[in-house]
DNA sequence: TTGTAGGCGTTATCAG
DNA sequence: CTGATAACGCCTACAA
């Protein structure tokens, strides 16, 4: 394996220049072969693919990038990769910009905001044609390197009316206060929260509270959570909210399906009924939603089309395309079912 | 916006030949104060860093890998994004990386070995230091290919006697057997398997149903699922195992977590008791596998030590340290809780 | 249709 | 300690 090893190392990677040797034409030609086939013959692009084959070339997109000024590279910055909820915008956003030729670096800040500035430096040297953050709050320091950098950006998952660049997502406000309306309107008047440390998480919790004792509802308990949400983290705060603050009947707003899901959990093993003696509500509308018991009502952010509109924004200004929308509000909609 | 933007694109990027000679120095000072401060002079240093902080500066990675012959990237390649057994050892795999200078760069393959093939060749374009694939299984090309340009690869989450270059994982094969010898030995004489569309989870299963039957146990019932691992699909494996097959009791053994626990959510649902009328085993030990109800018995990967193994071996190959050791047997762990 | 020349922004090497 | 100079492998003109 040493040998095998030294043997590989030694291997000088094969060129355009050295395709071009082998197939009688010069290296131009064959980056033009590669580039656009139409402009060489049939018969040297027959034989510089050939060459191609034999010696198993494969392009260098570093230095291709270097001379042409452009990477077809898009960096993504997200906050946490196992999270679902990410993961799933991050997809369709990388498919779509796949589809167009680009390769996506993807990073996590673990919601850290000196971590993004960090990590914001380094994607940018790598010289990206775009870059996806998550969230609109950034450091001073990574707005003035992304406004440097002169590339196009799209903040996603969140809404502001001053974006860097572009900005694709939802209020999280307006989904707060929406869901308080919910409860409101289905005649509830005590309510609590169970909020996972994430800043959105807890301003959709405050608008909710805000709105939910506005329209006539009683002071609302809270439960927050200190690290990621996770079921056994919602079983927590239900045995929280039960034991140490009297919280007995009433609706459930969580800042995330799991956490719900952690209560639908715990509720059973204590034999409390839902939505009879508690109503829970989530939010994401993750694909076990509708398939936990009781179903799930929640609230769905339609990650796929998030994902797909950053792609297209950025590659809409990418192509000095003048269709760019700078700020898209994909909102979000109530989902109705059992569990409330 | 547009005129924000038109300035913005013509702004050049501040190279580090603009910062020399703004700090009165050449180029290469430049690149000598970045890349070992100790060989220039205090003052200069100090010069040079203050034109860096007012021009912005972000050095150019494509320009330094190029000339250095180095990317400090290294690629991964997993099935999926969303699905968390991958995203935690990818999550440890990258800290550990970029804690020694490395950006990963990250694709999803969908279980597509044609799609794994193309972008093999696509993150070798990039001229990765280094590459890990998930999975031991790969086209000709993609392993030609991947032999052909000489840097280290580590294959994971499956085992392999010969890798491409080094493996670190666990056998399914083996763990499909001892999960088999758990059954047995709790006494369970029936049988059913839920498994996903996965190769290696079928490779679990079938080690399994030999060798829960080579022990005395009867033939095992199967419920095969068509796409990803979901509650829902889960919930409907067992609705399929009751009414089609006729199972009413043993003991089931799922692909994965979550498919266990769609198989608890629609026991509940019908009243089944878990585990005195059906067991379940699930596979993966994810981190809501305890806080489920009743808590999942299951086989436990460690995945964060598969990432910083994966990690390690890599460096030590970028090292040119000795200590590599080309396959590395991580196993796996019987959880027992009160699923079974 | 094909080739030549120059340059992209670094690092490595050799001088001073 | 600092500075020339030559790569690195490709792309963009411009020529033939």
């Amino acid at each position: 394996m040493g040998q095998d090893r030294d043997t590989r190392n030694a291997n000088k990677r094969v060129t355009m220049a050295a395709v071009g040797r082998m197939a009688g034409v010069s290296q131009v030609t064959v980056s033009r072969a590669l580039s656009d086939p139409s402009k060489v013959s049939p018969d040297t692009l027959r034989r510089i693919r050939e060459a191609i084959e034999v010696t198993g070339f494969v392009p260098n997109a570093i230095a291709g990038a270097l001379a042409s000024n452009k990477s077809r590279l898009v960096t993504a910055l997200i906050p946490s990769i196992t999270n679902v909820v990410y993961s799933t915008f991050v997809r369709s956003f990388s498919e779509h910009m796949r589809g167009a030729g680009y390769q996506i670096l993807l990073s996590e800040t673990g919601f850290a905001p000196a971590e993004e500035e960090a990590l914001v430096a380094a994607h940018l040297s790598r010289r990206p044609d775009g870059m996806l953050l998550t969230g609109i709050h950034h450091s001073a320091q990574a707005r003035r390197l992304l406004l440097g950098a002169g590339i196009p950006v799209v903040e996603v998952w969140d809404l502001t009316s001053s974006p860097i660049d572009l900005c694709v997502g939802f209020s999280h406000t307006d989904a707060g206060r929406a869901v308080a309306e919910f409860a409101r309107k289905k005649g509830y008047t005590q309510a609590a929260t169970v909020t996972a440390a994430d800043e959105r998480a807890h301003r959709r919790r405050s608008a909710f509270a805000t709105q939910f004792e506005a329209l006539g509802g009683q002071r609302v308990a809270r439960a927050d959570i200190d690290g990621a949400a996770r079921i056994g983290e919602g079983r927590k705060a239900l045995r929280h909210l039960l034991d140490a603050q009297g919280f007995a009947r009433g609706v459930i707003f969580c800042s995330s399906d799991l956490l719900a899901h952690g209560i639908l959990v715990e509720a059973q093993v204590r034999g409390i009924r839902i939505p009879d003696d508690i109503a829970v509500i989530g939010f994401g509308d993750q694909d076990y939603a509708a398939d936990v018991h009781p179903a799930l009502t929640t609230v769905r952010v339609d990650r796929d089309a998030l994902g797909n509109r950053a792609a297209e924004q950025l590659l809409a200004r990418l192509d000095n395309n003048d269709l760019v929308q700078p700020v898209t509000d994909l909102g979000f909609e109530m989902i109705e079912r059992e569990s409330c």
